[in-house]
RNA sequence: GGGCGAUUGGCUCAGUGGUUAGAGCACGCGGUUCACAUCCGCGGGGUCACUGGUUCGAAUCCAGUAUCGCCCACCA
């Protein structure tokens, strides 16, 4: 808390325009003052007998900005975390950054070689030593947008994906995983990036559609009486690489292929490289394909890798690093694989072994960072052996330990898990966590979460002088797998672990499940043996208003920061939650941003209302105090009890997460019901001269009452204009400073009856202000009205009589008895608007026009359409009673309800005939 | 090749088997009502993609079809 005791904060004055950006700001300021983020924060109020609640945040890559997407997740997030805290949880909102290796070094050397400069050229260190200081000047933006969405994250834990604590969880969990046998170090086929030169895992390979060529080409076959290549006797093998002539060790074809039977065993020549290899058969083959004969290159291509690897063949690498040939002993060495591949096929065509070349549909494997294509090569790399990892992350969701929302998802989850492959951990980068493994002059691997590594080689003891470390780093996802409990201090037994840990409720965006979630499942699981949470939320994306996903290179992205100056962050987060459903993509465009802040607009001004609308005999400061029963009109009654049912309402979307739900109910319940009526009824009351002193003063504290609970309802989604607007109006004596740290509210209970019979007057004022348009009265033109009121409803009725009448512009207004007694006394009626509105019925004089058979026709053909509209509708609620299934298997409840209906309407229809007669 | 999603008014989208399917924007008519023109009142506009099925009852559940989109998939 500071020192600045605010002399009266019972009543601040709110300034008359809404300014989004004059309020959030000193808002948000307020809750940093107030320590209120933290859950043992000085200003916390949760109740600790509570459950925690965490949400750990999903940490944006240190690269530069956010984007809208990064806006609507914290959103999404930050609405849980307010809902829980207004609820006493005690609730952490755990924020941290990504250091994201890969897309880091991919931005920085973007920005090197505009420089002139690049990686090579400045050498590890120095490359480490920019990356830190780009990283550190990156920071401050982001948390400062994060702080402008309005996350109430508890800042002084915010971590980082390359702080001391995550990179000692990395450690730990990398030697936990050695041990337990779940991470191996072999010779595999890698998917290489020559642009990132660096091995990528099979999630980032972007499968590309792409018209290549196919070209068939012969290598001739060795006459073994010569030993040299018979001009002649060729075998044709298709290719869409052709430079990866340069690795073959064998050309393969199918064993029962008669075509080819009689090679198998013989040799054929390599061109270029002059190599002979053998013919061989492998069910592999397909016959169909091609030629129905494979050349084989194991080094660079994975099925000829396990072909080669089936019969003890060599393999050979043909590509370096970048790209380009190597090892080959050629002229072609050095040259780029496409360079390459150029002059081998010409000089094939040349020497006439190029028997065919013909465009070809294929896929290719495409870096998801760079674009590069990639190539598929030999690498000596770290795996995680994820099949028994999957296993229990499957079990968690399938036991429903963890739920995914929306469920559909879990199909995807079954599915990516059931077929998951080992987890190529190395990356040939260097910004990220070097894996702590050490190799000796024997080969021998020593792992050591020490941080100083280790002191001798594990197997043969040699000094540690004599070991060298593993030049490469862990995939960035893997310290983010890590980070639902790495953030609160595993591997040590922390209290912050012990107390938050295992977490609530992970949200995200479904496209990084696999990349992300799943492994934040499988690692959690393994290392902690508990779900890292119980609850998996997965957002849609955001779209550009033509439905495109939004990119930096598309330049569609929209910076939130500039939005938000535009129409406020509360308006920011009201359209990015508002009308969407968990899971489903969203067009983001101006007009939701717009409705958004006309609301929270509309929201201040009824506030301002309320706030100027306090009867004088309530001193200015007055302590919160519910309205007396006695004084209670019905207009109050109905104002408390929708209130009721709107919390009811919000309470049960809230917990199904249908947070689209959630705005769309608050946003009807405040502008549609209590802006639109309860205001309005509460003003006649609050200015009439014949209400006491105390019933007006009833109608203030039940505006008051419940405005309170619609500013609670939507905190967690507009939290800056609520907590402003709610400073502004008094508060109970247990209530805290703040909203942020406010009760959420509890149903107080409904009162049904009232609402039907309140319900059933405004819908006769829809009916006068209808027929009124309709018959284009001028609203200065205020009607004679008279109306007949069932008994039942009569005392309701007197008591809104005042609002009635000037909601629909009818006074005098009349009361008869009978719907026979309309109309009595007059000279005529003609002219006269008719409403009928379910048992209440009116009619409005029009005098002026009462001559005039053109008005008079124009209402007859009005009460006609209406008459026909009926009719239709009774017709159709016969219909449905006449069919016995109906009568004898609906529920009774829904049976009566028809029933009820159709006498409703019946009466309608009568009516409504009997007075189109009069007219 | 497999899986998922979408298809609802002119546009963008909600809709969790049960009265007459809703909202915002757009559109038309009318408004200087003392909270709000970022507003108020009233209105027009939908055979819920199509076909079949389950059910007393289907936008909603099932099967199939079409179009668009996404994800997964080692065939040269």
């Amino acid at each position: 808390m500071t020192d600045t005791a605010e002399p009266d904060t019972a009543e601040p004055q709110l300034p008359k325009a809404y300014r989004p950006t004059d309020v959030e700001g000193p808002v948000y300021d307020r809750w940093l003052a107030a320590d209120v983020f933290a859950p043992d924060g000085a200003g916390s109020t949760a109740d600790p007998a509570l459950p925690p609640f965490t949400i750990i945040q999903p940490p944006p890559n240190v690269t530069g900005s956010l984007h809208l997407g990064h806006a609507q997740r914290t959103a999404v997030e930050d609405l849980m975390v307010r809902h829980a805290r207004m609820r006493g949880h005690p609730t952490l909102f755990l924020p941290g950054l990504d250091h994201a290796s890969i897309a880091a070094q991919f931005v920085l050397d973007g920005i090197l070689a505009k420089e002139g400069e690049s990686r090579q050229s400045l050498g590890r260190e120095r490359y480490l030593e920019r990356m830190r200081e780009f990283s550190e000047s990156t920071k401050p933006i982001m948390l400062g947008q994060q702080r402008r969405v309005g996350a109430s994250a508890d800042w002084g834990r915010l971590r980082y994906t390359m702080d001391d604590v995550s990179a000692k969880a990395v450690r730990v969990a990398f030697e936990r995983l050695y041990r337990d046998g779940l991470a191996y170090r072999t010779e595999a086929m890698v998917n290489w990036c020559p642009g990132c030169r660096t091995s990528v895992s099979d999630l980032e390979v972007v499968s590309s559609p792409e018209t290549g060529t196919l070209w068939s080409i012969r290598y001739h076959l060795i006459d073994e009486s010569t030993g040299e290549p018979d001009p002649a006797e060729t075998i044709t093998v298709a290719t869409t690489r052709p430079e990866t002539i340069l690795g073959d060790v064998a050309v393969a074809v199918h064993p029962e292929d008669d075509r080819y039977r009689a090679l198998v065993g013989r040799r054929a020549r390599i061109p270029f490289v002059e190599r002979d290899v053998p013919i061989i058969a492998d069910d592999v083959v397909d016959r169909a394909f091609g030629t129905g004969a494979v050349k084989i290159t194991p080094a660079h291509d994975p099925d000829d890798y396990a072909t080669g690897k089936r019969h003890g063949l060599p393999a050979p690498t043909i590509l370096a690093d970048d790209a380009t040939i190597t090892n080959t002993g050629t002229q072609l060495d050095g040259l780029d694989r496409y360079e390459a591949r150029r002059r081998i096929v010409a000089e094939l065509a040349e020497r006439g072994d190029l028997a065919d070349e013909r465009p070809h549909e294929m896929v290719l494997g495409r870096c998801q960072r760079s674009n590069d294509v990639l190539e598929p090569r030999l690498k000596t790399q770290w795996f995680i052996r994820t099949g028994p990892l999957a296993t229990r992350a499957l079990d968690a969701t399938r036991s429903g330990r963890t739920r995914i929302v929306p469920d559909r998802f879990e199909k995807t989850w079954e599915h990516w898990l059931t077929n998951i492959r080992d987890w190529n951990v190395s990356r040939q980068l260097w910004w990220g966590h070097r894996i702590p493994a050490w190799y000796c002059p024997d080969g021998h691997v020593t792992v050591t979460s020490d941080p100083d590594g280790p002191t001798t080689c594990q197997v043969c003891g040699r000094p540690a002088a004599e070991l060298q470390q593993d030049p490469d780093i862990f995939d960035t996802w893997f310290s983010s797998g890590l980070w639902p409990f790495s953030t609160l201090g595993w591997p040590d037994d922390t209290p912050d672990f012990r107390t938050y840990y295992p977490t609530s409720v992970m949200e995200t965006g479904y496209d990084i499940i696999f990349f992300w979630v799943a492994r934040m499942m499988m690692l959690g699981l393994h290392l902690t043996d508990r779900e890292p949470f119980h609850t998996i939320y997965l957002s849609g994306l955001i779209r550009d208003p033509e439905g495109q996903k939004m990119s930096k290179t598309k330049g569609n992205v929209v910076d939130p920061l500039g939005v938000i100056d535009e129409t406020g962050a509360d308006a920011l987060r009201f359209a990015v939650i508002h009308g969407t459903a968990p899971g489903q993509d969203q067009r983001f465009g101006r007009t939701k941003l717009e409705n958004a802040r006309n609301f929270a607009n509309k929201l201040w001004n009824a506030t301002r209302f309320v706030i100027g609308a306090r009867p004088e005999t309530i001193p200015s400061g007055a302590e919160r105090r519910l309205p007396s029963e006695a004084d209670l009109g019905p207009a109050e009654r109905w104002i408390l009890s929708r209130a009721s049912a709107t919390v009811e309402a919000v309470d049960a979307a809230m917990a199904g997460y249908a947070f689209g739900e959630v705005t769309r109910l608050l946003y009807d319940a405040i502008w549609n019901e209590f802006c639109d009526w309860g205001v309005e009824l509460a003003k006649v009351r609050l200015a009439d001269g014949s209400s006491t002193a105390a019933e007006r003063e009833a109608t203030w504290w039940a505006l008051v009452e419940a405005l309170d609970t619609y500013l609670r309802l939507l905190h967690p989604v507009m939290p800056f204009v609520t907590e402003a607007l709610w400073g502004s109006i008094p508060h109970r004596a247990s209530d805290p400073d703040l909203l942020i740290v406010a009760r959420w509210p509890a149903p107080t209970g409904r009162d049904d009856r009232l609402e039907r019979d309140v319900d059933a007057i405004l819908e006769l004022v829809r009916g006068l202000r209808n027929a009124r348009a309709e018959a284009q009265v001028e609203a200065g033109n205020w009607l004679a009205t008279e109306v007949v009121v069932p008994q039942a409803l009569g005392a309701t009725f007197e008591a809104l009589r005042p609002a009635i009448e000037r909601l629909a512009r009818a006074r005098p207004l009349d009361r008869r008895l009978t719907r026979e007694a309309l109309g009595e006394g007059r000279a005529s009626t003609d002219g006269a608007l008719t409403v009928i509105a379910g048992e209440l019925e009116a009619l409005a004089h029009r005098p002026e026009t009462a001559s005039d058979p053109a008005a008079r026709d124009l209402e007859r053909a009005r009460l006609q359409r209406e008459l026909d509209d009926a009719r239709g509708w009774l017709e159709a609620a016969r219909a449905r009673l006449a069919n016995d299934a109906f009568v004898s298997k609906a529920p009774p409840a829904v049976v009566e309800g028809a029933r009820a209906r159709e006498a409703d309407l019946a009466d309608q229809v009568a009516r409504l005939e009997d007075r189109l007669q009069d007219r």
